[in-house]
DNA sequence: CAGAGTTTGTGAAAGCGTTCACAAACAAAC
DNA sequence: GTTTGTTTGTGAACGCTTTCACAAACTCTG
């Protein structure tokens, strides 16, 4: 198989969320240009995307949706529910554990810890939030496969030590900060600061040299 | 001046965290081989993304940490204040309003929305959250220049229609939803489940076949 | 079932961003 | 002040991703 590049996965994510939502509307077929006009790309991207998995479309017709649906679904790994664990039971851990649509796509948040005593023992919608001394223990006994990073950035670096050490391969950080991993294990950063920044350096451009799209 | 990609302006924003760490630390000066280092990336890279706006270097010695976070800031449009809205005054809005690191970086939340009437009139930390209704005359009367967008999905694309009418032209977006904006309006999403999805096909992936980094 | 009209899949070309490699510039030591 | 060692700034090479362009494959209509 050709190397499948990151911007490539995240289209597919992009393509999928659309297809689910053509299949909400009993569409049963779509073109690579529609496809393309959804998500902000072009039809000649969605279909090299494609083709670096297969050949799904039929000429002439397009794509099925609910088969490219499977498809996506099965080359995205989300045929499997996967079993997350919350590291950080502050504001962005709560608002993320209360996202359905994590839960929609697969994600089932199975673990949560906490340094803070006044959390640990808490209640989150059945679930306890442990202490964080006992976090290897529970990741093994609940079969944990991802990790949400959700503390402050100091104590980040620490936290990903343990969890790589525990086993884990798979890691969401929040925290703005950049985290040393050894290969095998995968990380993605969310990082809104830069996003603002991104939106900062543009606008202040904007009004320096007008028209600079 | 060349034109300038987004990676390095993501990276440019990584540079500058690091920088205030080390002018926090008392340390003056830097070499592109340390930044890079700290940063992930390449000494080469950090040359180049530098390069783009000038020559702040000295040879054989490397970067005034001090002087480089000014420019850096210069660059980034970080030397002023940015007026910011909230809209969507849900989980993932009341995480970011408390996020203090935002209003450290110079963004500061000066208006909140949010349709439910519960909400409405609740006071945030001394912010009366507004009704949707008078959007547009609070946008106005408080001078906003940067919308976030926290609101469901299909709700997404009818509030930064309004907020570009109303002359909103930076827009950091939740919504897992493509958005239409016309030219010279900037739109950033923050999409983590696209980040979830990538992990899962990274995990998948080495089960499949392991040992493809 | 033939012909007109679509749409795919994919090599080839173009476009971009990253990495390389090295001369030029400076610091520091003696 | 000269030498040695370090580090920058940058043109050129490289590699990766996107876009182009078109034959092949299929649908649909009459
Ligand atoms: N709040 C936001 O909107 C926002 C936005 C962007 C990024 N972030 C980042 O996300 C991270 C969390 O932010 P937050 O606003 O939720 O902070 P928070 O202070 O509300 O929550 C952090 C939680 O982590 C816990 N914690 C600290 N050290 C820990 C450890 N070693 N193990 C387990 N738990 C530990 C704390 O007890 C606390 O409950 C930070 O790195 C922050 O920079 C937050
Ligand atoms: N919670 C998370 O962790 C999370 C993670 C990723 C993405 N998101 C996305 O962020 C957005 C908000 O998520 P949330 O979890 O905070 O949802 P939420 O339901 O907690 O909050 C949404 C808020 O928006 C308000 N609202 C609805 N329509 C509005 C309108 N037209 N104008 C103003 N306010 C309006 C609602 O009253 C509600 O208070 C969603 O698009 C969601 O998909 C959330």
């Amino acid at each position: 198989m050709k190397k499948v590049s990151e911007p490539t996965i995240g289209r597919l994510s992009v393509y999928l969320r659309l297809l689910m939502e053509l299949a909400e509307a009993d569409v049963d077929t779509v073109s690579s240009e529609e496809l393309a006009s959804r998500s902000g790309t072009t039809a000649a991207q969605v279909r090299k995307d494609l083709s670096l998995f297969g050949t799904f479309g039929k000429r002439g017709l397009g794509y099925s949706v609910p088969e490219l649906v499977t498809r996506l679904r099965a080359i995205l790994g989300l045929e499997k529910a996967w079993r997350v664990a919350l590291v950080g039971a502050g504001r962005i851990g709560a608002a993320l554990f209360g996202y359905e649509n994590f839960r929609r796509q697969g994600f089932n948040i199975e673990a949560v810890f906490d340094t803070d005593p006044t959390k640990v023992g808490q209640r989150w919608n059945g679930l306890v939030v442990e202490a964080d001394a006992g976090m290897e223990r529970v990741l093994e006994e609940r079969g944990i496969e991802i990790a949400v990073v959700a503390v402050p950035a100091r104590a980040a670096q620490g936290v990903v030590d343990r969890l790589v050490a525990a086993g884990i391969r798979g890691i969401l950080n929040f925290a703005p900060t950049q985290l040393d991993v050894p290969a095998g294990v995968v990380v993605k950063t969310v990082d809104m600061a830069l996003e603002m920044e991104g939106l900062s350096y543009a606008l202040s451009r904007e009004e320096r040299e007008p028209g600079a799209a």
